[in-house]
DNA sequence: ACCTGAACACCGTTCAAGT
DNA sequence: ACCTGAACACCGTTCAAGT
């Protein structure tokens, strides 16, 4: 995994081949595929693994929020503070986490990243809306918010100043609506 | 282009080779190559030709609406129609669009949707709270709603079903907020 | 001017042989 | 049991030869 992740920052998705990152972890290449089937089921351990990382990262920082405006704070500053390491691997992984087989275990992840945030608005269910459904809002909310998050930090660098009020601005009005 | 969109259609992208897309369009392999210099520039046109279309779409859906409501029932209704053709078709180019060389053009019809959606909240910019630049706005609506659509046509269909209302309750309650 | 397709370079994957 | 790397299959791309 280190190996993948170093050749991926170096050469990028196309110019990664299993001939290198097996070179970098210094095995052979038949050792590689003694563990990993193909390329993609080794881009795919990089990913989940990651993914498992941000997932318990909003499991903490929702955990116990008094209020729901405490909670959506936590939640828009994880969402922003999600750039683990290298933002260059983190941009490279998020391209090929659609083309990863059946998006397999990176959407589990963004399950319980779903389930964390719906916890947080059923413990305050009694602050929405009759029509605002927790688990839906949770998903609205999960992907808004990484969307947002994914093009201010790749692409539209001018988003982000500000960006924090803004996703407030956002989850709360979407959620405290009349 | 045609050619290239049935083929990837039936194989996905990993199938799609330039071969048979140059057979199916009943030319040769080095004539393929005189038109575009490399596959990716191949799906790079067919991504800029979709994308160019649905620009169109929202300008004339957005361009003679009287109020601000209005205005994002419309937004929120070409949003979720943005589904052209083949949605499968649609799924495969949008995974390919963050590693089609620059995002180039493609990103150009982003710019082009959001500009629309900028002229509408400037044109009721006196309904918005003082805090909310509807440059901004709009490309944080453009990004939310996409990603939005996007999710639930691929991947989560649970979410498509009262989706227009939700959308509408997310763009109005972040506009519209005290 | 434009087309053709065999040939080339390269990459993912396998498997017979080694330890 | 596990490792090795030459060999294979396949795909993107080129270019000498044809029209």
């Amino acid at each position: 995994m280190d190996a993948l992740a170093q050749v991926l920052t170096e050469h990028g998705y196309e110019g990664t081949t299993t001939a290198r990152v097996a070179e970098r972890a210094g095995v052979s290449i038949g050792s590689l595929y003694q563990y990993f089937p193909n390329k993609e089921a080794l881009v795919a351990a990089l990913i989940e693994q990651q993914a498992a990382k941000l997932a318990a990262d909003f499991d903490q920082a929702l955990a116990g929020c008094a209020s729901l405006e405490d909670g959506l704070r936590a939640l828009v500053r994880t969402a922003m503070g999600a750039r683990p390491m290298d933002p260059a691997l983190h941009r490279i992984l998020n391209e090929q986490v659609p083309r990863v087989g059946r998006v397999a275990e990176a959407m589990a992840a963004s399950r319980c990243i779903e389930q964390a945030i719906a916890r947080l608005l059923q413990a305050h269910r009694h602050r929405l809306p009759a029509e605002r459904d927790p688990v839906r809002a949770a998903l609205v909310l999960e992907t808004a918010l990484e969307a947002l998050v994914h093009k201010s930090v790749n692409g539209r660098p001018e988003l982000l100043a500000g960006l924090e009020e803004e996703l407030y601005a956002l989850a709360a009005g979407y959620l405290m609506a009349p």
